[in-house]
DNA sequence: TCAGATACTGTACACAAGTACAGTATTCTT
DNA sequence: AAGAATACTGTACTTGTGTACAGTATCTGA
């Protein structure tokens, strides 16, 4: 990518931060206003040489069709609840407490619609690094292999502890990750909502 | 808020995922033509309903004016370095290996032109239940507390430790929190970075 | 030194897109 | 049973917005 001079670097932080605070990208009177241009015309120059250089992207025709970057961070909205219900229907955000908003390179893999944000109470899971209040990111669906950290509902709360397998044939059991905690749970009595693919701590 | 309809919550997703995939919200010719509505009018029946239940906001004659929830998640994007430079110009994203973007919400504060993200390096900091790989969101400028884990820089690159200060008066150290790098280092000989207010963590 | 890039002003045009008004059929609520 | 909300079709108007063309001044690299 081409050296930015400070013009245009100053036009593409004014563009970034335009779509993040308002949903969508400035039109080009509004950069122009922005900067105090006279003519649309100034906007644009410095649109097209953004997009020469690979600053962003334009869809030509299209109204607010600049900003657009190439390598511009895609996000995923991940529904978060308080506590997932037993049944964990599909429809998604209906009953969620608030949403996820991360990108991908962040994150690391792409969610599913079976992808969810579970917001963790106790200190059960210190052992593998799990605090309290910590969100968690959780897959529905997948089958948990030994080690993998799982959110399984245990008296009408979800739970996270340690899912454990020690051979192919053997039974199932879930532990918690802290000697105040020293129950180990048979899985196959429990609901198991999710395996934790990802976490978000806040506040440290 | 009211409850919505079916065909008005696929409404709803279909511009809430447009927009996440294209930056800007759809125009209501979009939504017609998506779901085969032969007339923009309709779409904008769907928008208006989805307003008066308070499901997003329009800005009235702008191009591309709905979308913007008032619930919305507010977004920011904060830098995210390999290993952060002496100098930490304010220049901001130029030399960032990428971005970390996360609603206002889930990160817990409001950044400021100083925050930035750094990826973790080894496993100094696994008693503070810091991982090898984890991504930590850092304040540049923030004086450290006593306890607090900071960003330094050692031996040309950035490590995170404990920062250390048993009073007021007291010599400041830096601590690794991994008994097998018992090592104390006098916090003045070095450049202090950051302080660590968030993590992100992936690939569980 | 000379061409090209940068950084604009100014006017005008065409299309994208929000908006208004009129109308129909169905479903839900009271 | 009545009224409102839902879920559209159809046409037309007006404005927002991208785009084209013409022109000026400054700066930078070859």
């Amino acid at each position: 990518m081409a050296k930015l001079t400070a013009r245009q670097a100053e036009v593409l932080e004014f563009i970034e931060t335009a779509r993040d605070a308002e949903g969508a990208p400035p039109s080009l009177r509004e950069i122009a206003a922005r900067f105090g241009f006279r003519s649309p015309n100034a906007a644009r120059d410095h649109v097209r040489a953004l997009e020469r250089k690979g600053a962003l992207t334009t869809r030509p025709g299209r109204a607010r069709g600049i900003g657009a970057g190439p390598g511009r961070p895609r996000t995923v909205r991940i529904p978060r609840f308080g506590t997932v219900p037993a049944g964990f229907a599909e429809g998604r955000e209906q009953d969620a407490e608030g949403c996820v908003v991360i990108d991908l390179d962040t994150l690391g893999f792409t969610p599913g619609p079976r992808t969810f944000a579970l917001q963790v109470r106790g200190d059960s899971m210190v052992g593998r690094h799990i605090l309290d209040g910590d969100i968690v990111i959780c897959e529905h669906g997948r089958t948990p292999r030994h080690g993998d950290v799982v959110a399984a509902l245990i008296d009408h709360e979800s739970t996270l502890k340690t899912f454990v397998r020690e051979g192919p044939r053997a039974r199932a059991w879930l532990r918690a990750e802290n000697p105040a905690y020293p129950r180990l749970l048979p899985a196959a009595e429990l609901v198991i909502q999710g395996v934790v693919v990802g976490l978000v701590r806040r506040r440290i």
